[in-house]
DNA sequence: TCCAATTCTGAAATTATTCTCATTTTTGAC
DNA sequence: GTCAAAAATGAGAATAATTTCAGAATTGGA
C-alpha cells in the first residue's frame, strides 16, 4: 500500500526521527482510510496496511481511532485555514474575503478532495476541530455585517449552516467542477443576506483574482 | 426495553397478524437506536434488544441491517411528507408553502426528534429516499420561480443545500426552539434568493398561521 | 378446544476486530 | 563500525458481532 497522492504529514517530518516520520505515515494514511471508508467504517487494520507498518505499531503511537482523528483532523485544520489566511492578508472587504475563502477551500478540496471530506468528518466529531474550524469563518462574517454587506445574525446557527453548504458541494460534485465552486459560492453569500445579483458580481470578480493568481 | 415514545409502524400494523406486527417493533427499534447510536454504530443485537425479540428473530425479517435502513428510512419520509403536503393542499403562493413546509418539518422533529434524524441519514445512504425526500421540494421550488419570487437556478446541488440547513438545525439545536425553526426557515428562503426582509416577513406569516391551526 | 402452521428462541458456530507483548530489527549517536 | 536504545513486528489471546438452526412456544382458523 502507502499510495496516497498526498503526503501532507510526511512532509513535515522529512529529517525527523524515524518516530515522527511513523506517526506522519499513519496520520496521512489516516486521511485515506477516513475519505474512503469513512470513520465508523475504517478499522485500524485497514489504516497500518495501507501505510505499510505491523498491525501493533499502531499502538506504538495511539490508543484508539478517536485519538488518531482528533489529530489528524486538527492538523488538515491548521494547514488548510493558515494556507488560506495567508493568501488572503490583504483583501480587507468581507464579501470578497467569504468568496475567495470558499472558492479557495472547495479548489483546495478538487486538488485534494480527501482533505476537506475528512476535515469535516473531524468538525462533525471533534469540538476542537469545530472551533479551529469555526474560528476564521466567524471573524468574516461578522466584518461582513460591520461593514453593512452581510443582513442576518451570526450565530452558531449561520456558522454552521454555512459549513453544511462547504459540505454539500463536496458531497454532490467530488470532482469540484468550477460550476460547483461558483454556485456554492453564490449560496453562501445569498446565506448571509446578499442579493442574488449581488452575490454573483462578487463571486465573478472573486473567481477572476482566482485566475490571475 | 421496547421504551420508545413514538409507535410509528406499530401503530400502522394493529390487528394485523402477527409477522407484521413483530416487523412494526423492529422498525420502531431501528428508529430509536439509528437515531441514538447512528446507522454504522448500531449493532443487529442493539435493535432487537430494544423490541424485546431474540437475536436470531432479526433474521426471519432483514437480511442485513441495510435493508431495515432502507424500509424504515422510506416509511419516514411516505409518512412525513404526506402528512405535511396534505395540510398544505390549499397554499399556493410558493414562499408560504416553502416556510410553511420548512416550519412544520422542523416542528415533527421538536415532537420526534428521532424520526428527522433517521429520515436524513437514510436519504445520504440509500438513494431511493432521497429521491422521494427531494420530489415534493423541488415542484415548490420550481413553482416559486415560475411564479417570480425565488431568484435562483434550480438544480440538485440547490435541493442538496437546502436539506443540508434542514438538517443542520436538528443537529445544532436538537431541542429545535421557535428560534431554531424561524432562523432555519428565513435561511432556506434567503438561500432561494428572496431578501432578508422579505424572508422574515414571509417566515412570520407562516409561523403565525401555523400557531392558529 | 384443537393442532398444523407460523413464529420465536437462544446457545453455539462462525467471522471479524482489537489489543498485547516477547522477540527481532532498525536507528543514530559516538 | 559498534551497540544500547528505540521502534517495529506479527502471532495469538481476548473481545465482539454476526449468523444459523433445531427445538420450543405461540398463533389463529376451523
Amino acid at each position: 500500500m502507502n499510495s496516497s497522492a498526498h503526503q501532507l504529514f510526511r512532509q513535515q517530518t522529512i529529517g525527523k526521527k524515524k518516530r515522527e516520520r511513523t506517526r506522519g505515515a499513519l496520520l496521512d494514511s489516516a486521511i485515506s482510510v477516513f475519505a474512503n471508508k469513512g470513520y465508523e467504517g475504517t478499522r485500524i487494520s485497514d489504516i497500518t496496511a495501507h501505510a505499510d507498518v505491523a498491525n501493533g505499531t499502531f499502538y506504538n503511537y495511539y490508543q484508539d481511532k478517536d485519538q488518531l482523528l482528533h489529530d489528524v483532523a486538527l492538523g488538515l485544520a491548521v494547514e488548510i485555514t493558515s494556507r488560506i489566511n495567508e493568501e488572503m492578508s490583504d483583501v480587507t472587504h468581507a464579501p470578497t474575503r467569504v468568496a475567495l475563502a470558499t472558492a479557495k477551500l472547495l479548489r483546495t478540496s478538487r486538488k485534494e478532495p480527501e482533505w476537506l471530506d475528512v476535515l469535516l468528518q473531524g468538525a462533525f466529531i471533534v469540538p476542537e476541530v469545530q472551533s479551529a474550524t469555526i474560528q476564521y469563518l466567524r471573524q468574516d462574517l461578522e466584518m461582513g455585517v460591520d461593514q453593512g454587506e452581510f443582513n442576518v445574525d451570526i450565530d452558531l446557527l449561520l456558522v454552521n449552516q454555512f459549513i453544511s453548504l462547504i459540505r454539500v458541494a463536496a458531497l454532490v460534485d467530488p470532482t469540484m467542477s468550477d460550476e460547483t465552486i461558483e454556485n456554492t459560492c453564490e449560496a453562501v453569500l445569498r446565506l448571509v443576506g446578499m442579493s442574488t445579483a449581488n452575490a454573483k458580481t462578487q463571486v465573478t470578480a472573486a473567481c477572476e483574482s482566482l485566475l490571475e493568481a
